[in-house]
DNA sequence: ATATAATTTGCACTATTGTTGCAATATTTA
DNA sequence: TAAATATTGCAACAATAGTGCAAATTATAT
């Protein structure tokens, strides 16, 4: 099992502490973060602009990645596999609960390839199911 | 051809300058439109106030719907199906080129069902692909 | 282990984006 | 056309995001 320390040094970037502290906050999260849950997990205890700076290299190291929702909100998630820098295998399937909001990723379940009209060169495809997820399921 | 006097009385709203003028941003665009576009393409003739609630509005009356993207932006689009208040049809892929930045609404594309894990019940799906459009290849 | 180089952080400031109350204005209805 | 209703614009506010730069931390090379 990789650690914090691991994934840093791997991907070249300094170890420090807030950095040590928002990758734990991924490792032990199951669903998805966003900026706001961040701030309030780590108890201020680091700057706002630390927090943007730090998740911004996150997804340049491909160590974490972006997910499209239908409201304004950016939320990030731990790449599960391999992604290189700039180059996210992020092909799965992201489940976003009405009930207790939480986005999961769904890494077993791949987007399925759809037939494009002509003149249309696909180069990645996202999707994301809304709905009742399984803690939430009455 | 609905106009968009039509399409105002038809969901019961008053027709105005800004409505009108909205709209047939929409209707004359391919693609879809940032909030940033609209102001852009009304030569601040209406106030940022006025373009929030307007888009707000058409959302809630099911005349255009919301577009999830990877960055932190909400792009909207004309409902081209029939679309109740609060009830969209909007299963239809959406294809955001990597070159020209806009954002196609592929009608014809409907987004594939997906099997999900033992005890999600999906709602609603939605399917972003990027890549490069008709108009930009090569 | 320690000094130096490189990176990262925090602060203050600024920019952008979205929201609300309320009076003025425009639109609809009778 | 007048009264009732709905919409707009303004001003103020709130939340979110980005930037430069000095201070502090981390990494590297003695």
């Amino acid at each position: 099992m990789e650690t914090q320390f691991d994934i840093l040094k791997r991907t070249g970037l300094s170890v420090t502490e807030g950095r040590k502290k928002i990758l734990d906050l991924f490792l032990e999260t199951e669903g998805a973060l966003a900026h706001a849950d961040i701030e309030k997990n780590t108890d201020a205890a680091f700057d706002r602009v630390t927090v943007y700076r730090t998740l911004q290299t996150f997804v340049e190291k491909g160590i974490i990645h972006q997910i499209p929702t239908t409201d304004n909100s950016v939320l990030y998630a731990l790449c599960k596999h391999d992604c290189a820098q700039g180059h996210h295998h992020d092909n799965h399937v992201h489940f976003i609960c009405n009930n207790c909001d939480k986005t999961i990723c769904l890494d077993d379940v791949i987007v399925p390839t759809v037939k494009l009209p002509k003149g249309f060169a696909p180069v990645q495809a996202a999707m994301i199911v809304t709905g009742v997820c399984d803690d939430c399921k009455a």
